[in-house]
DNA sequence: CTGAAAGCGCTTACAG
DNA sequence: CTGAAAGCGCTTACAG
């Protein structure tokens, strides 16, 4: 009694008891009408019922997982919120989540300067014991930081990365730069730039690597100077402001590039809005296939990023229902999506006069 | 003993008390140097740190919450996750979250069915008590519901809604819709068409306030036949696709309107492409500008959502600090952008063709 | 169908 | 500087 009301003046929060003690049953039978998970008379049901409405009484989140041991919610991981990127891939997730019991919640992994803090940040939330299951989008751990996670024994699965601990889906990266590229060189242009972003970027690094692959096999020169960066590193130099930049330089460039591949589309939309405003026209060809990419008739290597989502979301379930399935990795291979950002030069010219019009503001 | 053997095998996870004993020191002591909240001898403090390393530890979020009746963690409540407008206000609260000892989570809010369904929900989601505090972005409740949810005495702020119980930060959309249909009135365009959302919407309904306001202002007839919605109610019709149903149901008119304000820019962007789709031309104004308008030339009604959800988390952080604060309102009057797609359709015309092309995908 | 009681993993006065 | 113990608000065998 003394107790209840101590707390009751500093917390002004109702709990089981007072529900118990109003109803006049004990706090057990109270837990098992709100949990369904035993028999309970119709009647005391009813008039617990009608007391916890009355009070406004719901069980503690907090209390029920540490006493279940279980949170009931799966939690995604992501190092930034704002990127059409994640939103789609967000969507894919949302809305296969929707039909079952868990709930979602996304947290925003705050400390990434270096993979090192980056690691310590995703074991502190991890070990937090915030959720069942997590989904971690495009977090890039070395191979030994990713094993050493292996000790929270807890269900993860990656999205954008791999490691061979966990079940993954992703994109190949290099495959794709390298369709890019080739479908370039097949136009007819010798000197192909690159657009790519900070070098510590896994997903760069290998859009490099199959950008130069298809460079090589077709037996073309690699010049280092034709792959810029923006030198802008905010999000890792994946904005458009670096696209923009970036393809300043390229135009600048002594050696006159005749077209680009980019690194991804919201750097590529900057790259074309930097061509709107010089007069200077590039084919390019972007990484990604965002929603604005239809719009703008970017042509780009299309990642299927909602469905990538979802089956992210489907391994884990899976995972934490049954814990021993054999650890899986599905790889997409990004399809070639061919706009109006390709044309031949003389073709593109003609819009560009009046894109440039269109893009005022 | 016993009970630490047990434990183990079924959750395999480690608790303070197997750190104190390992260390040789009561759980008290551990929970200090975990807490920096006492003077612990460096000597121990040192032991209890590296016993804790090597085996894992981490205190556990949730009995953290319990024992301290605090969460540390800011909760956004949001009804979608993929949506650009959201993207822009979470963006606006993340970067102002970065500084503080506040851990951010976001809250997918599943049932929007009825406005009941979303208050039962609401309900439940605070009642868990999973935050310090709490971000409700675009989530309508009547005043009544409103009202009643004061009852849980948590800090509370609103985002795009305006309830007299809580600090709140929105733009006059009313306004906002009336200035924008005034802008066509004034170009000299009569039959001016609205394409909106449904009409359980709140911004919908505002939205249309203006519009009508706008025209009766200017002594113009209500022609309900020319607000059309798409017909599509997925997100309450706030989708490109639903923007290019309306745009083509206001092209087959018969009335032939002459131009059009729109609910949103996302639609605005459907209906553009239904415009490039059918060289038919309507000089078009929206409303939110979403980084994308820029690119695609969409005048636009700003509201300047980086900055609002920054602020709606300042206002919240300082409710947290002092819970006597008197309730705000901050509304802001959304911006006129004036871009290309208001431009006179002779002008424009010029830009269609071309436009049609480069939208080619 | 229902209760008493132990336990979930912490924090925090209180006492020393 | 450190420990014993109560308490946070629940769940869940166990017993009846």
């Amino acid at each position: 009694m003394d107790r209840t009301l101590l707390l009751r003046v500093f917390t002004l929060s109702i709990n089981i008891y007072d529900i118990a003690n109003k109803a006049g049953v004990s706090i057990a039978t109270v837990s098992r009408v709100f949990n369904n998970t035993a028999k309970v008379s119709p009647k005391t049901r009813q008039r617990i019922l009608e007391v916890a409405e009355s009070m406004g009484y719901h069980p503690s989140a907090f209390a029920q997982s540490l006493a279940r041991r279980n949170t009931n919610t799966i939690v995604i991981l992501v190092p930034v919120l704002s990127n059409y990127y994640f939103m789609e891939i967000l969507a894919g997730i949302q809305d296969k989540i929707s039909s079952c019991k868990y709930d979602l919640t996304i947290y925003n992994i705050k400390a990434f300067e270096s993979t090192e803090t980056l690691h310590h940040e995703i074991e502190h939330v991890l070990k937090k014991g915030l959720g069942d299951g997590y989904v971690l989008v495009s977090i890039h751990l070395k191979e030994m930081e990713w094993e050493s996670l292996q000790r929270f024994n807890v269900p993860l699965v990656l999205v954008d990365e791999f490691s061979p601990y966990y079940d993954s889906v992703s994109v190949d990266s290099v495959k794709g730069a390298y369709t890019a590229t080739k479908y370039l060189i097949d136009q007819g242009y010798r000197k192909v730039a690159m657009i790519s972003a900070v070098e510590t970027s896994k997903p760069a690094r290998d859009r490099e690597l199959g950008y130069k692959a298809a460079l090589r096999d077709a037996g073309l020169p690699i010049d280092p100077s034709l792959m810029v960066t923006g030198d802008d590193t905010y999000r890792d130099g994946f904005t458009s402001q670096a696209g923009y930049a970036a393809m300043i330089q390229l135009i600048q460039h002594p050696s006159s590039p005749e077209a680009c591949f980019c690194a991804s589309d919201i750097q590529a939309l900057g790259a074309l809005k930097a061509m709107n405003d010089t007069g200077v026209y590039l084919p390019i060809i972007g990484f990604d296939d965002i929603q604005l990419s239809t719009y703008l008739g970017l042509s780009t290597m299309r990642q299927p990023m909602y469905d990538m989502g979802a089956m992210a979301l489907d391994k884990l379930l899976q995972r934490i229902e049954v814990p021993e399935t054999t650890v899986s990795h599905t790889v997409f291979s990004p399809e070639l999506i061919i706009r109006s950002s390709t044309e031949s030069p003389t073709e593109a010219l003609k819009n560009l006069s009046l894109k440039k019009k269109a893009h005022y503001s």
